[in-house]
DNA sequence: CGCACCCTTGACAATTGTCAAAATGCGTGG
DNA sequence: CCACGCATTTTGACAATTGTCAAGGGTGCG
């Protein structure tokens, strides 16, 4: 066991940001064979309509789901951090709806389709390890609809960012000098459902206000109280562990 | 087992409509104690940041998830009609970050967590059934963050009436006169967004082009074909079996 | 060193929201 | 069965926000 490898570890700590698990469940994790690739900056490796038989898990890097209108513009569904699973949904589901962007160079690890459903076959405990994973995800759906339908652009990027920070620390990548930050404003726009116009107009509100300091690096949040009230940023959906 | 209830009997279908059950599943679905209830239109039964011990299955009526700014304006996460599972999710989250209303008076249907969790625990080919449906169920706000970031007011509304078409088909609620639509516009608005002056434009528009007939109580497609192209209808997230 | 890509700015256009009032429809009680 | 009252739909004028377009300036990478 002392050949634990990246993706295992990262996994069970990712895992273990939200809720509890046994060493029974950390020794079968222990088990599953990935197979690593690293992926292009802005390479779509999941395709909409696509049928895996594997699942992934984020090791290194930003990836996005997304999906793209027909005159082409992309929607972003979500963006995920290291230790996220973005496609587990396609355990169950025959067709994506949605693809898989990859916005920096990525490492993914896959594990097959097949080995996932006999550990939940064997271990009721770890398969609603995952169906809660998968419903904290859907979790952030709902955040993001209410925030893209409901909140004026410059609260709707407070609140986006205050949802990344906390991400960030869950899973113990917040610095003194704040958190990686490789997103382009054009990219948070399409995120947030907004122009990149309208993102830079909202960044420079923020800044000027002492709020952040963000380029193209690094994003730090200067005053957490003041940002998360301007961002009417209410945690629970995120379901971490205090 | 002749004196199977309207409430598994209705959960079965509505399972039936995504997925195959075998004949084992079934039969242990029809042993689940449910607790009927009746809501009164407008009743909010499940609150933002409850922590349920029981989930619901929606018998009768329809009822909205839904979230409020702090200017009280109620933001739609999605809505439900009979045969929904509207709050399954409760069984893996502590603290809901949505609630549950009632929009008309309605039938439903409580189940113990503690029973679904036994069930689950004993089969997991049921455990992957429910599973399932609550990744269809995020394919819904994938649907729902796509629509209503990048579709103009009446594609937004036509895409929308598609997937309620669509919906209320699989379980055999259209008929030759289209299918129960007791939404008012303004509530409309609360689910795409837009405010009730926008949605009464939109509706006029596709009413002028001859592609529906909607009034509070109805709805009916009188050209799907046209409705679907308009509306870029693209229905794989549904995940229907033929 | 130069070429992309990104950020920033400004002027302007267009869409959608806001507000208010009239018209319509629905349910309830007399 | 009718009348009343409330909720909803419809309409129009207007305001405001956000998008569009375009250009200039940085910055980093090859």
């Amino acid at each position: 066991m002392s050949d634990t490898s990246d993706e295992t570890q990262l996994l069970i700590s990712r895992l273990s940001a939200t809720q509890h698990l046994s060493h029974a469940d950390i020794d079968v994790l222990r088990e599953l064979p990935w197979r690593v690739e690293d992926k292009a900056a802005r390479a779509q490796f999941i395709r909409e309509g696509d049928t895996p038989t594997e699942s992934c898990l984020l090791v290194r890097g930003i990836v996005v789901r997304s999906r793209y209108s027909m005159q082409g513009q992309r929607q972003i569904l979500s963006l995920h951090i290291p230790g996220d699973l973005p496609d587990l949904q396609s355990l169950h589901l025959e067709q994506l709806d949605y693809g898989l962007d990859a916005v920096t160079p990525c490492r993914v690890a896959f594990v097959e389709h097949a080995v996932l459903q006999r550990l939940f076959d064997t271990s009721p405990a770890l398969a609603a390890v995952f169906w809660r994973e998968s419903l904290v995800d859907a979790g952030l759906y709902r955040a993001a609809i209410f925030r893209n339908a409901r909140m004026k652009p410059t609260v709707r990027l407070a609140n986006y960012i205050c949802e990344l920070h906390r991400r960030h620390e869950a899973i113990g990548l917040v610095t003194p000098d704040g958190f990686s930050f490789p997103l382009s404003q054009e990219l948070i726009g399409e995120a947030l459902g907004l122009t990149n116009v309208s993102v830079n107009r909202s960044v420079q509100t923020l800044r000027d206000q002492q709020l952040i300091r963000m380029d193209r690096n690094r994003l730090l949040v200067l005053s957490w109280d003041a940002l998360a009230d301007l961002a009417e940023f209410n945690p629970t959906y995120l379901q971490l562990r205090d």
